[in-house]
DNA sequence: CGCGGCATCACCCGAATGGCTGATGCCGGG
DNA sequence: CCCGGCATCAGCCATTCGGGTGATGCCGCG
């Protein structure tokens, strides 16, 4: 942290006019230090590598070099400066991978000044900050309504499957018989494009279809 | 909404010193009113659909009837009150679930009080509310660093299982034999506690260990 | 220096798995 | 009324698994 000058920032937007407005903000504010800017994704990664400044405000939409990869490679290499995403609208199916990527928050442009001056310091502080709608969207991908391309009857196979039981006692279980079990398993296989039991759970999973107890 | 009186408030914890704190808090606030109070989830879960508050805010541990199960009670009802989750410390591991039990918000009961009544006023518009330290358990659930038990070869072999990969591909894949890629895979089995490849994924995923490529 | 964890390999064997072919009954939509 | 999807069942058969037992070499920690 740059004690001296505050909390310091580096602003990534490939709209200018967004730059200077973000500028203004924090250089019209006490505690916050402009380090420079950048307008796209490699660039960022340059700037911040030299720079390490506390926080970057990074666009996610930008040509050349998009924030997502950025955002990648910062914590690829390590940098540790804190992401905070800066969106105009959260239509985006981008959130999540952001976030996983590695970014320390996620907020929304029309959010209040003094939210945003909030979100900068919470996140120098290394505390994630969410935007409300960021959240719910988050919250609802963890209990995400996968509709699942399998029949009732072949989910619960797979669901059993993954608990380690056999055809045999996946049978006794089901009160079917073992040659039931392996024909919805032969349908399951080919609906989740696996051949093996191993590799159906794992489609279930990263479907969504298991996973959710 | 009960527009008269503003928001309407289930208050729910075992603690009758909380429930009073609480009730004081919100009497004494202009656009609040509490309904009624619970001290276990069974109760709450009753009190919520005869008076169907807009915002239940509720302790996670409590004896005879905890928060969880009643959360998830009252979603399968679909009383569509909110409920916010209060908790002392947030050491639990209970975060999680609850929120996919259904919770609107997580809530740590150290947070200052227009802190708690912001909350209570995004919940009842139906925002999510989390406090930073939830938010930041919930991205890393995302992003998970589950510390795996599994050996980096062990690890290695499980991944290409999950990908539905044979015993003899995995070894031409790995460059060992056959035989390695068993004994790798009985150390998995065992170390994860159980006894088939398929079960081996599911926990593989259920423990963060597989699941994000 | 010995012990434990990791990584490697071998051989045996019984049981489980997955592919294939084929069949029946029910139900709902076109 | 027929077709397709679901659910049920049967038998055959090659392959794969998983368990057991045992062995070697390397490395790090005490």
């Amino acid at each position: 942290m740059s004690e001296s000058s505050g909390i310091s920032l580096l602003l990534v937007d490939d709209h200018p006019v967004v730059r200077n407005g973000l500028r203004g903000m924090f250089e019209s504010t006490p505690g916050f230090t402009v380090l420079a800017e950048a307008s796209n994704g490699v660039e960022a990664v340059e700037l911040a590598a030299d720079l390490t400044p506390d926080v970057i405000l990074m666009d996610l939409r930008m040509p050349g070099g998009g924030g997502l990869d950025a955002i990648t490679e910062l914590t690829r290499r390590g940098i540790r400066s804190k992401v905070l995403v800066l969106t105009t609208w959260d239509t985006d199916t981008d959130t999540l991978p952001a976030i996983e990527a590695g970014a320390t928050g996620y907020l929304l442009k029309d959010a209040p000044q003094d939210e945003l001056f909030n979100a900068v310091r919470q996140a120098a502080a290394g505390r994630t900050v969410l935007s409300p709608a960021v959240a719910s969207r988050l919250v609802s991908a963890v209990r995400s309504p996968a509709p699942s391309p399998l029949a009732a009857r072949e989910r619960q196979v797979l669901e059993l499957v993954a608990k380690g039981t056999s055809n045999r006692d996946i049978a006794r279980e089901l009160f079917i018989s073992e040659a039931t079990v392996k024909t919805h398993l032969s349908h399951v296989f080919t609906k989740l494009g696996v051949t093996d039991r191993a590799a159906a759970v794992a489609k279930g999973y990263e479907q969504g279809i298991l996973g959710r107890d």
